[in-house]
DNA sequence: ACCTGAACACCGTTCAAGT
DNA sequence: ACCTGAACACCGTTCAAGT
């Protein structure tokens, strides 16, 4: 029984899930493979190029089958699968961030917004900036969610409204609220922005 | 001649500046100071508390002396300088993001954006959302064109606008681009989100 | 083709003991 | 109060040698 690519991507996902990204070493995920750490340097030329493979796993099939509708229903949609694919795995934004964005399921999903936003009718250039941007906000934003939960996880989240020597507006607004309405809301501020381009570009 | 937390925070910088993230090491760093390892612990709890200290100061001074001018106007102002000054670092961007937001100059950037958008008319709550929205644009704007240039530098970013297979079409429009040029386009793109959202208001 | 054994050159962190 | 010495429990990666 030897070991595949595919395998060993598999396990990873699944230590990574268990123990978060600063505990997923070549040495354990070997361990758990039944292998010695050596043998990984056969399938991934290093730790860097695994978790290129395992952050294209997470962003595997999001593109596909999109439920037809408004521009800006797709919109929505593909943002919100973005979101809830990297917050499906410990630490998975951070793991996509570090990655080489040329993978192809990666490829995919930003194919697939360029051609949602050519399809509300802005120019190919145009297009693909605004692609580019919406996958920012929604990296940005999934980042912070996530090193939020993993901050609360260990009882180190706890920013304070109000200090003796200054107030936090953030957080006593973002920072509290529901973080999948806060996300909504951003897409939200883009759409119009994306809708006031079009005018723009009617006149 | 006693080490100072400031001192250390200054040439753990320089290390970083130097060799990047992944090589700034607490042994290294120490070597740096001209002090064993152990003795950093005195100083920080952590490599993170140090990470924290670190991206505390690349914020520093950010929100303060921000010329007068419209609420655009210093909305526009306010996201570059927090753009280059994460670009003024290597790995800038990779370290505040991997830190709490709550050291001192990282709230007062925070709190110096809702007030801006305040200002333009938003209430509280409705500012701290927008406000977090622009700051995790920025944040996942600088990370990617962060990362890029780092592969750039390793020569190792060369993504094809067309492979066999498929098209990319984020590297046919955007990869190619002027960063600062795209970065200034998204927070447009914003802009027009907050425009719209003031006249929702207003109605 | 795929893996082991064994090494190389490192890590972050702790803590008794020193000054 | 601040630092050293020395250890503990690890890392990623390479590569000759095995099967």
């Amino acid at each position: 029984m030897r070991l595949q690519r595919e395998q060993v991507v598999e396990v990873a996902i699944r230590l990574l899930d268990a123990d978060g990204l600063d505990a997923l070493t070549m040495r354990k995920l070997a361990t758990a493979l039944g292998v010695k750490a050596g043998a990984l340097y056969w399938h991934f030329t290093s730790k860097p190029a695994l978790l290129d493979a395992i952050a294209d796993r997470f962003v595997a099939g999001l593109a596909a089958d999109l439920p037809a509708g408004t521009w800006e229903q797709q919109l929505v949609a593909l943002g919100q699968r973005v979101r809830r694919a990297l917050l499906a795995h410990r630490d998975g934004a951070r793991v996509l961030a570090g990655t080489y964005p040329s993978e192809p399921n990666t490829i995919q999903v930003g194919n697939k917004l360029v051609e949602i936003l050519q399809n509300a009718g802005l120019p190919a250039q145009q297009a693909g900036w605004t692609a580019d941007v919406a996958l920012h906000y929604v990296l940005g934003h999934t980042i912070e969610e996530q090193a939020q939960l993993e901050l609360e996880k260990r009882g180190a989240w706890n920013p304070q409204p109000h200090s003796d020597d200054a107030e936090n507006k953030l957080a006593a607004t973002a920072f509290a609220a529901d973080p999948a309405e806060r996300f909504d809301y951003g897409v939200k501020l883009l759409l119009d922005g994306v809708r006031q381009q079009l005018t723009d570009l009617a006149m």
